[in-house]
DNA sequence: ATTATCTATAGATCTATAGATAATGC
DNA sequence: ATTATCTATAGATCTATAGATAATGC
């Protein structure tokens, strides 16, 4: 399940699904009828098709192999999507644009520490990582984001990259740290070791701080600056 | 053009495409006679699989285009290789072989320094990346090749990570550096940046050694450990 | 009338095999 | 005779559209 669908799904309140008598729903009956009904069928086929592109990539997976595991006919998926492609652009956007909005507001908000921020930014990127579904974490790696029709993703993943980058040099301006553009990368690769542990069967909660950590020694922080930072992260007082 | 292959391409002596005066081919000619002709069609298949999977994947490159590329015909190229799979597999393992034996060697040849030996092989592995025909780097990151029949790939290159692991944390052992696992997969992380650097087309080749000295900062130690490490390395003496 | 599904299918592939052919080797 | 290509194609897909159908909404 994507995370915004299971945050959707779980909301409470007066929608379809708090009560037993829940309306049916327009249009022609399902030939199997939906497991889990109550979610959008938008958000099962994202849900459906986020599974076969991690395992199989975009090209491999069909969109009757989709279908299939929502449970309905090939051609209906055209009803909501007009291809694959339109599926994996939204997969990827849903997965960059979360951590865009906590470096932005991280950004401003720890201006004064930037080890600080930078540390939170890593943790929180590595838990979102940790818990994304289906470990959706990995779809950038696959080679057709490369191409035109997913340059809007590659742009907002580019600017998150660029914050690490700035926070990373404002930890490091005064250490021999490397450029902006290498920090930036430097770190992300860091943080992304989660998709490929998680992918291995080897991931543990336990490695989360000691990602972060490297993150930042990579950038030239010594053992007590990563601890200081590692305190005001986990207080969110950024200072 | 493949590293083996263009080596191989460039061997003296008296191979065939020493003299002018070169003996025909066997076998009934192509239709386009083959630009570089001298090279084994078996490597001129590779190189041309070599790019297009790189930039396509391996589902969304047909055996035609690969084909097309080397200049034969579609079914020509089932004289060579049983399929893409079996390309794939001989590429995957020319990528990751040489890596693991100068592991091999450094780790045994610098145990009484492993600093040095971490910095040596980081160093290598880089500028293999970096050199490496086509960015074939990222031929790894496919997700066909998390199936069976890539097995065997993944376990030479679980050694070469585990190499990593084991040197990364004879460094850091005094110190406060992640399990061994966790230790390999960060440094091959740092690494592996220069495929997403060429990737970005923003490979700088002054970007070795900040990314070297990265990795070693990463599992724990400072500044003047690392400048030794790297002078170390620079003279291969190991000490 | 609107919505959400279904059935059916045209057209465009793509893989892998069978068998022919045009060279050289002996 | 051996080798390395070629031509031709069967069989198996896969995508995306057209149009039918079975619900609810008004």
């Amino acid at each position: 399940m994507i995370a915004a669908v299971a945050e959707a799904a779980n909301a409470p309140g007066p929608g379809p699904g708090s009560g037993p008598e829940r309306r049916r729903r327009v249009g022609r009956p399902r030939l199997r009828p939906a497991s889990d009904a109550g979610v959008p069928p938008r958000e099962q086929i994202l849900d459906a098709a986020a599974a076969l592109f991690v395992a199989q990539g975009l090209a491999a997976t069909t969109t009757r192999q989709i279908a299939e595991r929502v449970g309905i006919r090939q051609a209906s998926m055209y009803y909501y999507f007009g291809g694959k492609d339109a599926i994996l652009l939204e997969l990827l956007t849903l997965s960059v644009r979360p951590s865009l909005r906590v470096a932005a507001m991280l950004e401003s908000r720890c201006a004064g520490s930037p080890a600080t921020g930078l540390y939170a930014l890593a943790l929180i990127d590595i838990q979102t990582l940790t818990r994304a579904p289906h470990n959706i974490g990995t779809l950038y790696l696959l080679p057709e984001v490369q191409g035109e029709e997913y340059a809007s993703f590659r742009a907002e993943r580019a600017e998150l990259q660029a914050a690490y980058g700035r926070l990373g040099r404002a930890v490091g301006a005064a250490r021999a740290a490397p450029a902006e553009e290498l920090t930036g990368t430097l770190i992300m690769q860091a943080v992304e070791s989660v998709i490929h542990l998680r992918r291995a069967g080897s991931w543990d909660d336990g490695y989360a701080h000691e990602i972060a950590g490297s993150g930042l020694r990579a950038v030239g922080l010594g053992p007590a600056e990563v601890a200081r930072a590692r305190a005001g992260a986990a207080e969110l007082r950024c200072s």
